[in-house]
Parts: C-alpha cells; sequence; structure tokens
DNA sequence: TTGAAACGGAACGTACCCGTATCGGATCTA
DNA sequence: TAGATCCGATACGGGTACGTTCCGTTTCAA
C-alpha cells in the first residue's frame, strides 16, 4: 500500500479528518502504477522491469512513484500482494459439486488472468527473493488454500469425506494438476470441458468415505 | 548446441576427421559457459540475467561467449535446453512401486537442483517468450512426461490399471501436485517421508483396475 | 617453424536504468 | 488570496549491459 502519512495527526483530534495540506495525492494514480507495475512484472519479470516502464505505462510521472514507494522492491512487493481476491468458495450442498466449480474457477484465472500470470512468475522469482515469497505466500498463497481447505474440511464434516485425510495434501492434488496443466500448456477450454469432471471424479475415488 | 563450423568441410573427404586449422575450440569453456548461463538464468531470470555475469562467472572472455552463440537468447534456449537427462525410469514389476520411485526421484529433484529452479523459471518465462518456451516443452518436458507415460501405460497393458485412463490427465495428476509443494514451500524431505505413498494410494484408488 | 584460429582481458559506442532534482502548472486548506 | 503539496515532464550523474573490436598469448596442423 502506498505510504499513509496519517499517521502523523495533531495529538488532540487524533481520528477525525486528520487532512494534509496541500494537494491530496491521486487514488486514480495509485491504481494505475500498481496495474502497471504488475503487469510490467508478469511481462519482464522482476530485474527484468523497470521504474521508468511502469511510469510510462501508467502514464504518470517517476517523481510520482518514487514519492510513494521508496525503491523498486517496496513497489513491486505491494504489487504483488494487491490481488483483490478473484476465487469466491462455491457452496452446492455437494463436495463433488464444490471442488469441480472450484477447479473449474482456478483453471479459468491460472490460464489467462495476472493472477495467474503472477503465479507463474512468483514460481521462479521466489527461488531468488525470499522476503517477496514470504509476502506472497502469506497475502495471496494462503487465503486460495484456505478456500480450498475450507471446502474440504466441510465435506468431511458432512461424512462426505474421509476423516483422516490430510488435508494439505488433497489440496495439492487438487491444484496442483490444474496449475501444472495452465503453466506448461497455453490452451484455454480444455480443463472447462469434461477433463476437470475426471479430474475430480478420478480423486474422489481416493478421498470419499464408503471406499 | 554451439555453432559447429563442421559442416564446411572440403568436398572431397567429407565425413573423415575435417578439422579446421588453427587452435581448437575449447570443449572446457562451452561446459563452463552453458553451466554459468543456467546458473544465471535460474538466479536472475531471463532478462535480468548478463552475458557478462555469465562470462565472468564461467571463467571465460565475452568474445569467447559471442564466438559461439549470437546473442543472448540463442546462449539461454541452448542452456535450458541442455539437460542431461536426470530421470531414470524405475520398472519394479509393480506399478505403485514405480510410481512411487518416481514421484521422490520428482520431488527429489523439483526442491533443489538446477533442473527444478529451471522449471520454476521457465513457468514464469514460458508467458512471455514463445519461442524458448517452445524449445523446453518439446526437448525438457516432452522427454519427462514421456517417462512418466510410460510407466502408467505399461500398467495398464499389465491389467494394473483401467484401460480407458486419460493418460494426460493421469501425468498431471501425478506431477502436478509434487512440482506445486515444490514450488511453493522450500522444505526438503517431507515429501520423501510418508506423504508421497500417501499420494500414490490415494491417486491408485481412483485410477487401478476392481475400483 | 609458420600460419590460423582460439584464448582471456580490456576497451569501445550506444543504450538503458536508478534515484534525485527541478520545472511550471494544478489542486487542495485556511 | 496565500501557502502547501501534488502533478507530469524533463534532465542529471553514476552505473550497467549489449555486441564489437582490438590486444598479446596459446594451441593446434602442416
Amino acid at each position: 500500500m502506498p505510504d499513509q502519512v496519517v499517521s502523523q495527526v495533531s495529538s488532540e483530534r487524533a481520528s477525525h479528518e486528520a487532512r494534509a495540506p496541500g494537494r491530496p495525492r491521486s487514488l486514480e494514480a495509485d491504481r494505475s502504477i500498481l496495474s502497471a507495475a504488475l503487469d510490467r512484472f508478469i511481462e519482464d519479470g522482476y530485474q527484468g522491469m523497470s521504474i521508468e516502464h511502469v511510469a510510462a505505462q501508467a502514464g504518470v510521472g517517476k517523481a510520482t512513484i518514487y514519492r510513494r514507494w521508496p525503491s523498486k522492491e517496496a513497489l513491486i512487493t505491494d504489487a504483488v500482494g494487491s490481488f483483490s481476491e478473484e476465487l469466491t468458495a462455491p457452496n452446492t450442498g455437494s463436495v463433488r459439486e464444490d471442488l469441480l466449480g472450484l477447479v473449474r474457477q482456478i483453471g479459468e484465472l491460472a490460464s489467462s488472468s495476472p493472477s495467474g500470470r503472477c503465479f507463474a512468475r512468483m514460481a521462479g522469482e521466489m527461488g531468488s527473493n525470499p522476503e517477496l515469497a514470504k509476502v506472497y505466500k502469506e497475502k495471496v498463497i494462503g487465503h486460495r488454500r484456505a478456500i480450498v481447505g475450507e471446502i474440504i474440511s466441510r465435506g468431511i464434516a458432512r461424512g462426505e469425506l474421509r476423516e483422516e485425510l490430510d488435508i494439505e495434501l488433497v489440496i495439492d492434488m487438487l491444484v496442483g494438476p490444474v496449475l501444472y496443466r495452465a503453466l506448461i500448456k497455453r490452451e484455454q477450454p480444455a480443463k472447462t470441458g469434461r477433463v476437470a469432471a475426471t479430474l475430480i471424479d478420478t480423486l474422489m475415488m481416493g478421498i470419499a468415505t464408503r471406499a
């Protein structure tokens, strides 16, 4: 997030419209900078991208960026952690239907959206940038895995899935194949078809009760 | 591969020791350049790496690199496609044991070896560099998938696995979770333990005969 | 021994980028 | 209206990188 200077308020009226003098910062600039930064990160990678390209693509002066973030690293860290969560957990009452809807969503996102391409970039970057990896795993990956995990836990609670499952492993077995396929293929609609259903059905044989 | 100038031989003795005059190129330099290029690619990414760093790390002059490859792109393409295949297909007679051995191998490679870290980098790079993606998929991914696919086919032929399986999907379900976990975690030994066995056993329930 | 081509090292011109500074103008509060 | 801060644009110094060119040296075949 951009530097919020609101912390320095007059000591008396702490929480009431502590507004700085002068022209306020443009929220539009905030948005366009973060969006452009994410786009350049996806396209050129961490080291390959440049603040000058980000500024040009955002239609913004370089100073406007450095007024908000002290360095390239800080900007990218914010840009990467700024996904307005796109994944919505289905709740149909049936684990199979929930998982199927989820897998189709993930397949869609992974193969085409910025969030999917960002994941691909992060895969390579995390090995060289532990700081960035930490933020991304906590703010993005963690949240997504929680959504999938919740559906699985719900299935266990309803007796549809076996009780002794390793939930983390089941998440990997569900999400892994979809992401792996999205990473190395560039096709779009295949996963939306019957393949997703076959994936779920095959997995269900291994995790459902009455095996 | 480095430019092989051997194609211009005297028209008469075509295939007999057509050796160029002067000092021959150092095979040691070939090796150290490709190795350093791969290492820099893994560490800094495609755009982030530099020929000058590669030369320095390889202990070689820049001219020695440009004598072999015309550009950065050509060098990286060769470096990425130059894996002396590390994956060996087990053949124990039991599909379960074969797959388990394979998964443990893949987990080991993916989490620590250059080939695993290269895959992570390529995941991000393939979206921006179709040419590089094509080479990598054909020369590296294709070969690895063939090894896994062969084990599955063998299992079907022996009647251990169901006949109507979508082999490509089964490969994804086997390899995807392992790579996904290796990408977002940095732990090493967990996969070598009981988790790999649980993964295989869960998957086997979905693909084995007598379901 | 001679000639050819490779070697590592260094320099070159061009281009790009980082982070900072400065400009005239725009937009706020008081 | 006066003062403060933002805006996009432009320029700067210092650094890095690409791909080329030149060194003096080394390693081959003839």
